[in-house]
DNA sequence: TTGCGTGCAAAGGTTTTGCATGGCA
DNA sequence: TGCCATGCAAAACCTTTGCACGCAA
């Protein structure tokens, strides 16, 4: 953890662009790698490794850890929930495996209790809600 | 997935023997495999990961994803839940790494809700919230 | 006897690391 | 120029899988 990227690089660069142009979506490494190389952009899997765990740091993208077994995904931090001051939860189907958006204030509220009663301070961005959508339950 | 134990092993027995003796700690497949090691035993790690998964989806162990790149791990269900009615939560703590245990029936309204008004069925077992803990925030 | 469980070794997939080179400031 | 970032390849890591043998029922 902890490397703030100092230099602005040309990968590093094109990677943000690439994230941000699908902001709202999951990405994995490899989802990356593919694009790049589509692109005919070459940029090595690790330099793909590395800017996202730096940007992560930086908190302008999240990770998310769906599952053992299946990469990490990360998301480009939606800037308007900072200014609606709506949190943005993630529930995941363990079922058919899709990843839901929820944004819901009451849930909100649970970060507050935690950090009230139990003295934890939630992380949201990192915090995945598993269990079974609509159409799999 | 699916494959209940139809036969009852050695292995078996020796592996829910020592996951009980362990109940509240939280245990990796490798822990598992060393603890068989100094006892003597020997047991293939393959028939660890097989048994665990049997024990998963026999609702006898739960199975927790932490993180990317730490091992799964793997806790005796506590049978006092049932009885109780309480349900067991997890705060990670993603500073120092705790995994810590959580009885709120706060929280435990938040099932509830996701069911009730997002119409999804919040897995508790499986959930894992991430924060800072009281001593790293 | 039947067929599930086991053990070993090898493969699989994701992520990290070592090291020499390249490029930003 | 000084140092960080990059790229390649190899390693590390956890977990799964193939296959022959052993053992529970």
């Amino acid at each position: 953890m902890n490397s703030r990227s100092k230099y602005k690089t040309k990968q590093r660069e094109i990677l943000l662009t690439y994230l941000e142009s699908v902001a709202g979506e999951h990405i994995t490494a490899n989802d990356v790698c593919a694009y790049f190389k589509e692109q005919g952009e070459n940029i090595g899997q690790s330099t793909v490794y590395r800017q996202l765990e730096s940007l992560v740091d930086e908190g302008i993208i999240n990770k998310y850890i769906i599952d053992a077994n299946s990469p990490a995904c990360f998301e480009y931090v939606d800037k308007d929930s900072h200014v609606t001051g709506h949190t943005c939860f993630h529930l995941k189907c363990e079922k058919c495996g899709k990843l839901i958006h929820l944004h819901c204030d009451e849930l909100s509220d649970i970060g507050d209790h935690l950090y009230d009663e139990h003295n934890f301070r939630l992380d949201t961005k990192r915090t995945v809600f598993y269990g079974l959508c609509e159409e799999c339950s």
